[in-house]
RNA sequence: GGAGAGAUGGCCGAGCGGUUUAAGGCGCAGUCCUGGAAAGACUGUUUAUCGGAAACGGUAACAAGGGUUCGAAUCCCUUUCUCUCCGCCA
C-alpha cells in the first residue's frame, strides 16, 4: 500500500511511477475522496469534543446531587444522533479510501529498467555454461516417467492436471534438494521456520494477494481461509502488527512450504511436466531490514539464490524485470533463470524482489529506530530460494545421459544417498 | 461438537457506568545523591490521526465489531483468540 501523504503531497511522482507500469488509476478522484474523509472526521471531532465537554458537565451535577437541565439532556441526545450519522458515513468514506489504496500497485524504483513487457526485461549476467550433448537431450517429463519418478498420468487421476506425483528416488530427490537448500541458506545466517499452508484474508491482504487477485488462489471459503502461493505470505505475516526491535535487523527466515496456485488465465502454457503445477514445492528467503538498508539487501539476496544454483552447477542468468513486468507489490526484481537442456532456454526458478515499505505498511509492521527513536515501517524482500520442482526439472534435463540415467549432482549426494538414477531394466 | 473461564499500557496487575488524566508494581530513561557503583529520592516513560514552525492542543484506541446511555475499560449482543473439562477423531 501507498502511502495516502505520498500520493498528496507527490503526486507527480506517484503518477509518473504507475505510467511506468503502464496502469492508468485515477489518483485524483482518490485525492478527491481522501479530502471528503478528512472534512468528515473534522466534523466529527467537533462533535464529540463538544459532547464531551457537555456530558461532563452532566456528570459534575449529579455527582452533587442535581438534576440537569432538559434543554442540556435534549441538546446531547441531538449530539448522539448527529455523531451516529456521521460515523456511519466516515466508515463508508474510510471503507472506500482504503479499497482504493489497497487496488493501488507500488511504484518502481529508479533502477528498475523501464519497459512495457518481459521482452523489455535486461540481462544483468549469466553464469555457467549450457551443458553440451551428444545426443537429443529430452523433456524433463520424458526422462522422469522413463525413470519411473514421475507419473504424470496418476497425478491427474487423482486430482487433475497441473499435479505432479513423485515416485521411487524421484521422493528422495525432491527430499535432498529440500534439504540442501535449507542447510545452504542456514549457513548464510537464514533462521528457518515452517508455516501454515493455510492462512486467513489479513495476511493475504499484507502481503498484496487480495483484494486484487482473490482469483489467483484456492480458497476454503467455509473457513475463511486461502492456500498460500509462496511462503512469503506466511513467513512475511510472522510480523503483521509487530514493532520490531532495531539491533534484530536484518531479519533473514528460510522456509520450505508446498505452495498452491490456480495458475487462472495460463490455460495451455506449460501443461506439461513440473514447471507450472497447481502444488509445488519451495524454498522461500524474506528478509525485514532497515530502509537503507534494502537497496543492498535486494543484491546479498539474489547472491544467496544464485548460490544453490551455482553449487548444483546449473547455468543460469539473472535478469532485471522491467517496469511493466514486476509484480504488484515490488519496486525491483530480478529474476534467476535456470538453463533446461530440454528445451533448449532459461525458465525463471527464482524471483527476487524489494517490496521497500508496501507490504509493511499493509501489515503495520514497524520496527523503532535506535538512534531517532522513532518508529517506521521496515522494508520487506523474498526470493525464490529456490522453487524446488523446476531445480528437479533442470537436473534431470541438464544432468541427463545418454542411456536415460540421471547423475545427481555432487552436492546433493550425502542427501540422496545414491549418485545416479539408473533406467530400470 | 458440548460446558465453563478469560483477553486491560513494554511486562505483571487493579478498576466493573461519570474526579481514569487507566491505580499500584516491575522494567526503561533522565536528574540528585556517590570517589565510582548499588541502594535511595525525584521526574519522565503508548500509539494513530488532525491543527500548529514549535510549544502545545483536539479526537480516537482497555482483543475485534455492533448496541444501550447525555456519558462505556465497566452493561448487552456477535465474532476471534487463549485456557480448563467432557465428547469424537488421529
Amino acid at each position: 500500500m501507498l502511502d495516502i501523504k505520498l500520493i498528496r503531497e507527490n503526486i507527480d511522482v506517484v503518477k509518473d511511477g504507475l505510467r511506468k507500469r503502464n496502469q492508468e488509476i485515477n489518483l485524483d478522484e482518490l485525492v478527491e475522496q481522501d479530502n471528503n474523509r478528512r472534512a468528515v472526521i473534522a466534523d466529527i471531532e467537533q462533535l464529540r469534543l463538544k459532547r464531551n465537554t457537555d456530558s461532563e458537565k452532566v456528570g459534575k451535577l449529579k455527582r452533587e446531587g442535581k438534576e440537569p437541565e432538559k434543554d442540556l439532556i435534549d441538546e446531547l441526545e441531538k449530539l448522539r444522533v448527529q455523531i451516529q450519522d456521521k460515523e456511519k458515513i466516515l466508515a463508508e468514506v474510510e471503507t472506500k479510501v482504503e479499497d482504493f489504496l489497497l487496488r493501488i500497485p507500488n511504484i518502481p524504483d529508479e533502477t528498475t529498467p523501464v519497459g512495457k513487457s518481459d521482452k523489455d526485461n535486461v540481462v544483468v549476467r549469466v553464469v555457467g555454461e549450457p551443458p553440451k550433448f551428444n545426443f537429443k537431450p529430452k523433456h524433463h517429463w520424458e526422462i522422469g516417467e522413463k525413470l519411473g519418478i514421475l507419473d504424470f498420468e496418476r497425478a491427474s487421476k487423482i486430482s487433475g492436471s497441473r499435479f505432479a506425483l513423485l515416485k521411487n528416488e524421484g521422493c528422495a530427490l525432491e527430499r535432498a534438494i529440500i534439504s540442501f537448500f535449507l542447510d545452504t541458506h542456514k549457513e548464510r545466517g537464514y533462521k528457518e521456520v515452517m508455516t501454515p499452508y493455510l492462512v486467513n484474508r489479513a495476511s493475504m491482504r499484507g502481503t498484496g494477494q487480495l483484494p486484487k487477485f482473490e482469483e489467483d488462489l484456492f480458497r476454503c471459503p467455509d473457513d475463511q481461509l486461502y492456500l498460500i502461493p509462496t511462503a512469503e505470505v506466511s513467513v512475511t505475516n510472522l510480523h503483521r502488527d509487530e514493532v520490531l526491535d532495531d539491533k534484530d535487523l536484518p531479519i533473514k527466515y528460510a522456509s520450505y512450504s508446498a505452495c498452491f496456485r490456480r495458475e487462472a488465465g495460463s490455460y495451455g502454457k506449460d501443461t506439461k511436466g513440473l514447471i507450472r503445477n497447481h502444488q509445488f514445492n519451495k524454498v522461500e528467503l524474506v528478509k525485514f531490514v532497515r530502509p537503507e538498508d534494502s537497496a543492498k539487501e535486494l543484491e546479498l539476496l539474489t547472491n544467496d539464490a544464485e548460490n544453490v544454483l551455482q553449487l548444483l552447477g546449473i547455468p543460469y542468468r539473472v535478469m532485471a524485470l522491467c517496469s511493466g513486468d514486476i509484480g504488484f507489490s515490488s519496486t525491483k526484481t530480478y529474476d534467476l533463470e535456470a538453463w533446461m537442456s530440454g528445451e533448449n532456454m532459461y525458465r525463471e526458478i527464482s524471483s527476487c524482489s524489494n517490496f521497500k515499505d508496501f507490504q509493511a505498511r499493509r501489515m503495520n509492521c514497524k520496527y523503532k529506530n535506535a538512534a531517532t527513536k522513532k518508529r517506521g515501517f521496515v522494508h520487506t524482500l523474498n526470493g525464490s530460494g529456490v522453487a524446488v520442482g523446476r531445480t528437479f526439472a533442470t537436473i534431470l534435463e541438464n544432468y541427463q545421459q545418454e542411456d536415460g540415467s540421471v547423475v545427481i549432482p555432487e552436492v546433493l549426494r550425502k542427501y540422496t544417498g545414491f549418485d545416479v538414477i539408473k533406467v530400470k531394466k
